[in-house]
RNA sequence: GCGCCCGUAGCUCAGCUGGAUAGAGCAGCGGUCUUCUAAACCGCAGGUCGUUGGUUCGAAUCCAACCGGGCGUGCCA
């Protein structure tokens, strides 16, 4: 059981005579703010005094007095305005450390309440290449996976990949019409990939080319605007100095959007081949979207090449994932719900929740402005249509519970209408929920683009992260020359994608978060390689001594708490079980990442202090320190692991 | 116009179901390697928690208004 449970356990007994209701009290206990107020505090006799129209200090007195709880902590003392302070005894800190010696799970028992968990994550396009963009869902949402299913619930990770929208239109047209036959056959992907590419430049070149008289003249009607409305400008009038503010706006977006068409624009036009295929190809944009509508009528060529092209692009989306050590247990993408479309449509018809509006069909939502379009008016299906059947699916096939969808902030509108369509359509039992984050930016706190303004791919950045890690990972073996040339890359790969991963991990998914390389990588911090570094440190002891770690009898040894340190450790790795639950509770993975660090930085301290040193100890004592190390060197691997990251025996 | 998110130390961020003097990490300053990996440890300094009101014994946290920034907003996903 775990410190928390035990305390809420007593508490309740004691509590239980004062209130209908003691669940909000006992949410109330938490681990101290301060070490001088003890290990643990309850806040209870406050909000009950309160209650009761007693002084709260008379409430945590009376508290006191029923609490039983001798054989685990000291006397309670009652602080302030009412505030009940606990200290655990030391010998029950050893006691319940050397219980989890050898346990993975750091004596977290499984959930007894397991849930059948859908975690919709990553979902790239493919035959586009991934960008940083996917790279916050899949780390997010593989964190979260690994995360339930260490808790005891049953997960099915799914990514919900786009393999039937428009890119595939555009790759199936520039196929027909400039394969470059052996580059196809030499790497299929790399040339569908270039095929996307050069449509898409092309489609963007006419299309800018189109808007770029009408932009301009946009732009001198928004500064007439502005400087007319500067002349008149009342600067005590606020709502002059919004519009002002709002012109401003206009001008520079319009502007940038001009000098965006004209990049594109440029990008065919100084090339003279393109220029040529441009010219050629006038109306690529809609053919390109024909032969989509092509392929979702049912049109056999069309349909044969989208056979042959996607296999190809689901083995290089793997090798991406082999790299970022992520993985699904399905890969439904949209094309997989295609078949149910119609009758989705049909189905909110029936219930009267879909209607007709300007052509188009519709779920009209209480309280938002912005319908949900189910179906075109040219009869195509939107997301909205794929996302419900997809919902259909999980529900009735899957038999879920809860399905996650770990998917940019921005889309936190569309997934507003989906959830509630959802209910009123009838699937009310099963619990959504948007897991949303934010952008990654670049240093300059705009959005994390090259310096072209293109997408960061994601293969690339993680050859840059592993690159970078070799580099460090040279240098801090410089002297000690303990690896060889193999090691030394296997460490740099671990140490680079988890610097990237546990970059991401652990702010706060709701922020956006400025991707800063030299912070990712650094050798201090709260950074993987910290707690990557502890955990070597530790195996490093082990290795010292020539005790094999994984046949370590540590079940069999006393734990004895000398020195503060010793004890500050051991204190906090028992409460690894707060750390799921905090993860769990609004699937924030940043606080694993956070118990993690302070976890790390107990040991390190423990580490450093010379009155704790393992290999200068000896008998018990040695016996001891080297349980603790052994409980660390778990803590790490399995926290860690919960977050997709590795960890080096020696780095 | 409407909706959502954000504003905390020089920088990057935690903390937000209200709790004791607001926390980290960088960067800055000063210490610590003949002893388990110095990719480390210890210490110092640094903040009107955007502003103003309100609720409360108690507010960074809840409510309202305002200021500043970002995003979204009917047929892309």
């Amino acid at each position: 059981m775990s410190i928390l449970q035990e305390l809420k356990t007593r508490f309740a007994a004691a509590l239980e005579p004062l209130t209908d209701d003691v669940e909000p009290l006992l949410e109330m206990i938490r681990a101290s703010a301060d070490p001088k107020f003890g290990d643990f505090q309850a806040n209870c006799a406050m909000p009950l005094g309160k209650k009761a129209g007693r002084p709260p200090r008379d409430v945590a007195a009376d508290i006191v007095e029923r609490l039983q709880l001798d054989d685990f902590c000291e006397p309670p003392e009652v602080a302030g305005p009412g505030f009940i302070n606990l200290r655990l005894k030391d010998d029950w800190i050893a006691a319940r450390l050397a219980a989890i010696a050898g346990d993975d799970r750091l004596g977290v028992a499984p959930t007894d309440k397991p849930r059948h968990v859908v975690v919709d994550f990553s979902s790239p396009n493919v035959a586009k290449p991934m960008h940083v963009g996917h790279l916050r869902s899949s780390v997010i949402g593989d964190a979260i996976c690994r995360t339930l299913k260490f808790a005891g619930h049953r997960v099915t990770s799914d990514n919900h990949i786009g393999d039937w929208g428009t890119q595939f239109g555009m790759i199936i047209y520039g196929y027909r019409h400039f394969v470059n036959a052996e580059q196809y056959a030499a790497d299929p992907v790399s040339e569908l990939a270039r095929l996307y590419r050069l449509v898409n430049q092309v489609s963007d070149y006419h299309s800018a080319t189109a808007k770029l008289p009408t932009l301009q003249s946009d732009l001198e009607q928004h500064q007439q605007a502005l400087a007319n409305a500067e002349a008149a400008a009342d600067p005590a009038d606020k709502k002059a100095k919004k519009k002002l503010k709002s012109l401003r706006k206009a001008v520079a977006s319009t502007e940038e959007n001009i000098t965006s068409a004209k990049k594109k624009i440029s990008s065919v036009a100084d090339d003279a081949d393109l220029q040529a295929l441009a010219a050629a190809h006038p109306d690529i944009a809609r053919l390109a979207r024909l032969e989509t509508s092509k392929l979702h009528a049912g049109d056999a060529d069309n349909q044969k090449l989208w056979d042959e092209f996607l296999p190809a692009c689901l083995a290089a989306l793997d090798q991406v994932y082999a790299r970022l050590d992520v993985s699904f247990d399905l890969t439904l993408g949209e094309s997989f719900y295609n078949p149910m479309l119609p009758g989705v449509v049909d189905s909110l018809k029936e219930k009267g929740l879909a209607t007709d509006s300007e052509g188009a069909t519709c779920v009209f939502v209480e309280g938002n402005d912005a319908p949900f379009i189910v179906q075109k008016s040219d009869g195509a299906y939107t997301y909205a249509t794929t996302d419900l059947a997809t919902i259909q699916y999980r529900a009735d096939e899957l038999q879920a519970d809860e399905a996650l969808y770990v998917v940019d902030a921005r889309q936190s509108e569309h997934f507003n209408l989906l959830f509630q369509t959802a209910a009123m359509w009838g699937y009310d039992r099963m619990t959504f929920r948007h897991v949303s984050f934010g952008t990654v930016m670049g240093k300059g706190g705009k959005p994390f683009k090259t310096r072209s303004g293109s997408n960061i791919g994601l293969e690339s950045l993680i050859d840059e992260a592993e690159q970078r890690a070799r580099i460090v990972v040279d240098e801090n073996d410089r002297e000690r020359q303990a690896l060889n040339d193999q090691q030394r890359s296997d460490v740099a790969k671990i140490v680079g994608t988890g610097g990237i991963k546990y970059a991401d991990l652990h702010h706060n998914r709701d922020s956006d978060y400025v991707f800063d390389w030299d912070k990712m990588l650094a050798k201090s911090g709260d950074t993987a390689t910290y707690m990557q570094y502890a955990y070597a440190r530790i195996c490093g002891i082990f290795a010292e001594l020539n005790i094999d770690r994984t046949t370590f009898a540590s079940d069999r040894a006393t734990v004895l708490l000398t020195q503060p340190p010793e004890r500050a450790l051991a204190l906090q790795l028992l409460q690894f079980d707060q750390a799921i639950d905090g993860v769990l509770a609004e699937y924030r993975p940043n606080q694993l990442t956070a118990w993690l660090f302070e976890t790390a930085g107990k040991f390190s301290s423990f580490y450093a202090h010379p009155e704790c040193s393992v290999k200068g100890a000896t008998g018990e004592l040695q016996q001891s320190r080297l349980v603790l190390c052994d409980v660390m060197a778990r803590a790490l691997k399995t926290g860690l692991s919960l977050l997709g990251i590795q960890t080096a025996d020696v780095m």
